[in-house]
DNA sequence: ATTAGTGATCTGGTATACAAAACGCAAGCG
DNA sequence: CGCTTGCGTTTTGTATACCAGATCACTAAT
């Protein structure tokens, strides 16, 4: 087989190639959740040795995109609804501290962009174009973060951000709830415009629990016909709203 | 060579106690800040193969208390005066959250043992038993942590602090900000008896601010002699109070 | 039908080899 | 005299083979 030569025109270093694919795999669904993991077949399969493979895959489970059960293997994330939940809270204080953060530190031009990605974002909202509302979506809330100027509340962030993106829930969405949740995106504007870091700490936080709701139905909905047993439909006892 | 009975007496996976022993070894200052990990050297030092030190090595680098240069192999973590403000940040926030969630799930018993705890604390500050005290005030942030059950913020949590233990700035402490921080704890174990989340938040911040300036201020002192030119001293712009 | 046994498969680890990149050092050049 | 160039050395990154121990799947016996 291929010796060594470079082939793949993908990165740099090949083992974070690899990550990067398989990252790109589970969150966009080439891998199912709870898929399982063969090291020789996932080699074969990607074109490389089980070494560079062995370490991407350990990288992952750092991240904790694949969870690692000892002479067993790996599995691609399975998110309960419990660890939805768990990370919606955390993801709920981060975006919080962002946008405290970004309103002191935000430049003119960033909230000029992000004035702008909030009318593209409208406008996709208007067309009811799903898809391209969560990745204007995305991009708005990733924008906040970065505006934060803090690096390791982005790379906290982006982190656990992958995780819940493994959750493609881009699927049928409550027309009332959209409404709301684009009406938050204006108040964010607004909040900013304001330098009110406060403000923009409760909208945001308050928005995240909202998505957590639209995500939690919709992971009852869709697990509904599976196992009864499940803990995927109680609420975190002491769920907190932070907006005081 | 040893062929491969399992001889060493750590833990189960060899690239997991591998790396549990280069955790200690950063965070406990057997390797310098900073430091060049050459690999074989590393793993003739810790004798094993290069394959499982790799691996630990790619572990620890995703956790962030090794850096790793492409092709030039990994670096033990080393902090800025920003990185420790800009981690700080994050945890102060991260704190917050845990309190938040404590007051509203932790069980009496939890809270029993939380106020033993303080007064452990107490006493090794009456003695003025500086290591002693640290011990009890992780142990103490760390149960505050655990009672919020949130797996996800404990391991956010865990891994941001694993950072910051390797600064090891258990030295020299002003004497009045050392009293204020034990007066925090007090005010924090009220806060909990009257299951206070919002307070306890505030409480919380606020004592990781103080935090935050006696280690700036010890790094400012620790680093005086080195490089003039260093952004080793000024505060991050639009520093945040998360107190209203 | 359940359980015990047994062979196949897979993971985890070691050892080895080698290409490519970075490094160091010294000679050559302006 | 400082800067670049060139070349050998070192180190990282990847491939490969191999094997021990764990796990799994399947059969056979109770």
């Amino acid at each position: 087989m291929p010796a060594k030569t470079r082939v793949n025109g993908s990165s740099e270093v090949l083992h974070l190639a690899v990550a990067q694919r398989l990252r790109a795999l589970i969150v966009e669904g080439g891998i199912a959740p709870g898929q399982k993991l063969n090291e020789r077949e996932l080699a074969e399969r990607l074109q490389v040795s089980r070494t560079p493979l062995r370490e991407a895959l350990k990288l992952l489970t750092a991240e904790g995109l694949v969870e690692h059960l000892p002479n067993r293997g790996a599995i691609a994330l399975q998110l309960s609804a419990d660890d939805v939940a768990h990370a919606f809270e955390v993801m709920a204080a981060l975006e919080g501290l962002s946008g405290e953060l970004a309103c002191a530190r935000i430049s003119d031009e960033e909230l000029a962009e992000l004035q702008a990605l909030n009318f593209e974002m409208r406008a996709h909202h208007a067309r009811r174009d799903l898809p391209a509302y969560y990745r204007l979506n995305a991009r708005i809330h990733r924008a906040i973060n970065r505006a934060a100027r803090n690096p390791v509340l982005s790379e906290v962030y982006d982190r656990l951000n992958a995780r819940l993106q493994a959750l493609r829930f881009s699927s049928n969405f409550d027309t009332d709830k959209w409404d709301a949740a684009v009406r938050d995106h204006d108040a964010m504007i607004e909040a900013l415009l304001a330098r009110d870091g406060q403000r923009l700490r409760r909208i945001l936080i308050a928005h995240m629990q909202h998505k957590l709701d639209v995500v939690l139905a919709h992971l009852n909905r869709t697990a509904e016909a599976a196992s009864v047993a499940t803990s995927a439909s109680r609420p975190l006892p002491g769920a907190v709203a932070s907006t005081a």
